[in-house]
DNA sequence: TATAGTCTTGACAAATATTGGCAAATAAAA
DNA sequence: TTTTATTTGCCAATATTTGTCAAGACTATA
């Protein structure tokens, strides 16, 4: 399964037989920018997730907690402390709720 | 109780009668930096938490704990998804482990 | 092999964001 | 009030991010 947003905009595309250059077009940026957002070497803008998720046919919340998800794991990577701090993060939000 | 870096920062601060000035004069800013990392207007550097926690006398850990909290914050406030994106990381932090 | 189409890579410039310093304004203390 | 401490707004320098371009690599087909 893609647990990377990258992953499965690829896993997306390539199911449906799209070319790069597709999905650019709608995105108005090189094929280049997206061959590198699929493999994770150019992040990803949140409203280039939106198009994306419209263009791939795949629901905008999926696609969009994927990529939360790896910008918070961007945060954290590497990080000895992170259970610790995710923990009081979430504790946080749900006392906002 | 202190929730926030800059709270727990200037919290410390006042308790031990230091001036913003000799907390600069290790940390190598202008006061005016300072200032403004206490009321959050200005993002601490990962680098400042240890200094400050030598200046302050505090645990190096609680204070980057808090930190990183911050910074995990900073990504996912404002997200509907939020509580969505973080339990899926940490799911994935476990089974690293 | 040759060719055409697709994808990847790296270098580059432009745009954007971040940084800290300074000086003036404000607040607090004496 | 006078002095000291903190805050604020703005600036220039620096760093980061962005997308484009062109060249190279890969794949499939003839």
């Amino acid at each position: 399964m893609a647990t990377q947003p990258g992953d499965k905009i690829r896993e997306l595309r390539t199911k449906q037989n799209l070319l790069l250059r597709q999905v650019t077009s709608k995105l108005d940026v090189d094929t280049s920018i997206i061959s590198k957002m699929d493999r994770g070497e150019r992040p990803i803008k949140k409203e280039q997730i939106a198009i994306l998720a419209d263009i791939l046919k795949v629901e905008k919340e999926e696609l969009h907690t994927l990529w939360l998800a790896d910008q918070v794991k961007d945060v954290i990577k590497d990080e000895p402390l992170a259970d610790k701090a995710l923990k009081s993060v979430s504790k946080k939000i749900k006392e906002v709720k």
